[in-house]
DNA sequence: GTCTATAATTTGATAGAC
DNA sequence: GTCTATCAAATTATAGAC
């Protein structure tokens, strides 16, 4: 492969990375690519051959940037509490660099369920909830926190993160922010978020 | 009008609908439609015009049937944890009985922010926070419950409501949930939204 | 490896008969 | 009001020259 042709490869990736996440695949174009990697569709499909396949590699290297990460906290050997930390923090950064990816997820994720969940497992790196789980039970057994099961938690910590992301226009729309206004908004999320957890679950 | 007209023209709303949020503006075919309504695509085009004003009408009516309720409960005297209540328990139950408009609505926000901010403001029937947040704030100085900016507050709970519908494919996906296995996790949060959210803000 | 030209198909929309 | 036939435009994909 020479230095070109990987450049050139590269070009298409960023190009098609950031249409497919402001369209989505079905109003994405692959004509837009082009335009926006400077190129002719001719060699959008000589190197990827499809829309669909081009957008395969997209998805996957998405929550490839992700998964990983959330894996490697949730396994970690970290207390409750801290581990909701550093899932937030962690979370909330990667959503302020990616700001469309949640969006795009869930979109994808609804309109094509089998083959989105494929590309999930297929990542090798879909967190394995068994190890928090029993970690949460262990506490509630303990008395330190009150009784929730598992995924009601897990499912409140993401909600808080990613849900601003997703519903940003109807966050614009209600409290009349501004662009910088909304970024000041998830900013004090970070700490906000895990606060707002640990409150609900904490025995005082 | 006269009867057939009307049977007709309801006829096509409901298979437009249904289509419309399996499938997103983008993705939804007109053929898929009139199939669905048991016609052809002519008389789509003839009761409607436009696939964009078929769908404008469509979404204005989904939000038409939410909004009005969430306006009224913020807009009541009611105390606020019952509020809170209230509105969970609403968001949820409306949100079981119409599974897709949730993930419908952000994706088609995300999209097309300007127009479909339009038409929630067409609606006359976006809620206004202000009430609730001089509500909050008051709760707050009163010392019945933590410091909390109002805006985050809302936010939480919304989250909560919504989240667990967007991401209904990824929830089956971690915690191999069955269909019913998801209808019971839904149920639940009827109480533990509530639930955390209060306990996130009480005074112990 | 990159381009131009074009094929093949899909899709929203309209014309016109009944 | 409903249908068949057709148009016009858009869009993915390929063939072939350079």
């Amino acid at each position: 492969m020479t230095a070109d042709n990987n450049q050139t490869e590269q070009v298409i990736l960023t190009a098609a990375k950031s249409v497919f996440m402001k369209r989505g695949f079905a109003a994405a174009r692959m004509q837009e690519i082009a335009d926006e990697a400077g190129i002719n569709r001719a060699l959008l499909h000589y190197y990827f051959r499809s829309k669909e396949k081009l957008f395969e590699k997209i998805f996957s290297e998405a929550i490839g940037n992700i998964l990983p990460g959330v894996k490697e906290i949730i396994d970690s050997d970290a207390a409750l509490f801290e581990k909701i930390e550093q899932i937030t923090a962690r979370y909330i950064q990667f959503a302020t660099e990616q700001p469309y990816l949640p969006a795009f997820v869930i979109q994808e994720l609804n309109q094509h369920p089998d083959k989105i969940q494929m590309l999930f497992k297929e990542s090798n790196n879909l967190p394995d909830p068994r190890k928090l789980v029993k970690q949460i039970d262990e506490e509630v057994k303990a008395g330190n926190i009150i009784p929730i099961q598992p995924a009601h938690l897990l499912v409140n910590v993401i909600a808080l993160c990613v849900f601003p992301f997703v519903a940003k226009p109807i966050i614009h729309l209600v409290f009349g922010l501004s662009e910088e206004g909304f970024k000041n908004f998830i900013q004090e999320r970070k700490k906000i978020v895990a606060q707002t957890i640990i409150n609900s679950i904490k025995k005082h």
